[in-house]
DNA sequence: GCCGTTTTCGGCCCGACTGTTTTCAGTCG
């Protein structure tokens, strides 16, 4: 089981040391290099897969951005544990570069400097010549500088600078946000970003607007109780610490602009710097204020404008990754992603049976509210004792209440269910009786989940074998910033699925998010179903089903491939 | 250091804001 760690701790290394190079290459002017280095850093941090696995496939050339000389020196990593490259520049510049780039305000230069100058190689060092009013001393910086990275660290050290799941502040943006609205000096304000993309994490809040008053309106937004402080302050650029502990940029851009800047500040980064490629191709310049050709503007009104004038069909924010939906635009054949408003159940939720916090009732009654046509009721089973899993004999309980209540023909029809373990040799916590009698049931692994990639993946395809289950719960098993996803070979795991007519969860609890979009895009490829489940442990958490929608939309999920999606239901469970 | 439907060489997205400069480099998104 040790090698395995190991093995998956190699991606995140070796993106920690792409980072350092990139970092350490801008020093040294090496600007291009830099930039091919981030590329990869990137873009090994979001791959799925291990990279030992390709580098035993031979195929490390497959990761974008990698070329001969990044190919080498992963190779090189992974034969001898170091690279020459990386030792020698790490050698010259013992810095923690990890750190102090999370700092607001100091990009590579400037550590470079404070480094040659005060000799600062981490965040404490940092800290004392701040302290001590070095900094300012240093040229270049001043006491604005110095004061400006007081702040920061601050910031830094309050909120850990990690990213959010967007799930627990997606309630405090849209207040916030209407706020905004509700002076009255805006005419147009949309939320972009992240947010608009419905990232299962935000690391701050953008918001684009145009306004017939622009210095009024900027006055207005800079005394809004909410903002802690100014960051920057220009004629169309805003940017702020709210209280609430996320960085918020406002853009103030002409109305004639709204959809260039609309879609400018949407992004993806990536996604942008594709669009642009194509622009320059057909030689036209994309900006956040248009679309040009020479001076003549080609578009710039409507998002929907600068897509069709690129050769593009209208791209939905959730897919603007880079991740393939520029090619599919290009030929016409981006999915018809399925739709939030078509998703009205829930195969995933608790009550006070267990560890929930709501009761049967009151989950029953805010799902009529919801104007749900089913949720599934899917306790823990026995063995989970720390959720206080039921036993046989308190589910048929359970279902009989159930039965009850659909007796009385209510617009929605609750679903016997169960939230199962899958014991560690891949057996059911239940009887086969009692789990033919349910209409859901969801396999799920808890205890025991750090097994070897082996292990798990035969405990799940074991489980999938026994022709008892409806889908699988929440399968990486990942927590947002706490836990590590399971070793599972997911190509089997999923074939596995479809083989047996087994579901695969999208679980959109905020720290879940779970299945992550690329593993949902893959599982697509092998034709599973897919049901959608908030996990919610109360009445207030069942909105968190819009979460685990957006991450379908983002893995390209149409009507057909969701479970929950009126239709797909209605054929499975004959209502 | 990467990459190719004009290219195996010569490009590599683009603009706003700040502080410290005395016209711009560094950082950010």
């Amino acid at each position: 089981m040790w090698f395995l760690t190991i093995i998956f701790m190699i991606n995140s290394e070796l993106s920690s040391i792409f980072e350092d190079l990139a970092d350490m290459e801008d020093i040294e002017e090496n600007h291009w290099e830099s930039i091919a280095y981030r590329k990869v850093a990137k873009s090994i941090s979001m791959l799925t897969g291990d990279v030992l696995d390709l580098y035993h496939e031979k195929k490390l050339r497959n990761i974008e951005g990698v070329g001969s000389a990044i190919e080498k020196k992963i190779i090189e990593y992974i034969e001898t544990g170091k690279i020459s490259k990386y030792e020698i520049l790490k050698e010259k510049y013992n810095i923690d570069f990890q750190s102090l780039r999370k700092i607001q305000g100091l990009g590579p230069k400037r550590i470079a400097l404070l480094h040659l100058t005060l000799g600062i190689k981490n965040l404490d060092d940092l800290g004392a010549a701040i302290d001590s009013d070095r900094i300012s001393k240093v040229p270049g910086f001043g006491t604005k500088s110095q004061e400006a990275l007081k702040k920061a660290i601050e910031f830094y050290k309050s909120t850990g600078a990690g990213r959010i799941p967007l799930a627990t502040c997606y309630d405090d943006i849209q207040k916030f946000f209407d706020k905004i609205n509700s002076g009255g000096k805006f005419t147009e304000l949309q939320i972009a970003g992240s947010a608009r993309r419905m990232k299962d994490t935000v690391g701050d809040i953008d918001i684009l607007s145009s306004s017939t008053i622009p210095e009024e309106a900027a006055k207005y937004f800079l005394g809004l109780e909410e903002i802690k402080h100014v960051i920057a302050s220009g004629d169309t650029k805003i940017s702020v610490i709210l209280s609430l502990g996320l960085n918020c940029d406002l853009r103030i851009i002409d109305h004639k602009s709204f959809g260039a800047g609309l879609q400018y500040f949407t992004g993806s980064k990536e996604h942008n710097i594709r669009l642009r490629d194509i622009a320059i191709s057909k030689g036209m310049k994309l900006n956040e204020y248009g679309l040009f050709k020479g001076e003549k503007v080609i578009a710039s009104e409507t998002e929907h404008g600068i897509y069709k004038e690129l050769g593009l069909q209208w791209v939905p924010p959730e897919l603007r990754e880079n991740m393939g939906e520029v090619e599919a635009a290009l030929e016409n054949s981006l999915p018809e992603l399925v739709d939030y408003d078509l998703i009205r159940g829930d195969f995933h939720t608790h009550t006070d049976a267990t560890d929930g916090h709501s009761t049967f009732r009151q989950m029953v009654d805010a799902a009529i509210k919801l104007d749900y046509k089913f949720i599934a009721i899917t306790e823990h089973s026995k063995s989970l004792k720390i959720a206080h899993g039921l036993d046989e004999k308190k589910f048929m309980a359970r279902n009989r209440e159930i039965e009850k209540f659909n007796e009385k023909k209510s617009s929605l029809r609750v679903l016997k269910g169960v939230e199962l373990e899958i014991l560690k040799d891949g057996s059911l916590d239940l009887s086969k009786g009692l789990l033919q009698e349910m209409d859901v049931v969801i396999g799920a692994i808890h205890q025991s989940v750090n097994d070897d990639i082996r292990n798990n993946t035969t405990r799940f395809v074991r489980a999938i074998e026994s022709g008892l289950l409806t889908t699988i719960a929440h399968p990486t098993g990942r927590l947002l910033g706490t836990r590590e996803p399971y070793h599972i070979d997911f190509d089997t795991v999923f074939q596995a699925c479809k083989d047996n007519n087994v579901a695969v969860e999208i679980n959109g609890f905020p720290t879940r998010s779970d299945l992550p979009y690329d593993l949902v895009k893959k599982a697509k490829s092998y034709k599973v179903n897919f049901t959608l489940g908030s996990d919610a442990h109360g009445t207030e958490q069942l909105k968190y089903l819009r979460f685990a929608t957006a991450i379908a939309r983002r893995g390209w999920l149409e009507s057909k491939d969701v479970l929950n999606a009126d239709l797909q239901f209605s054929k499975k469970f004959g209502k």
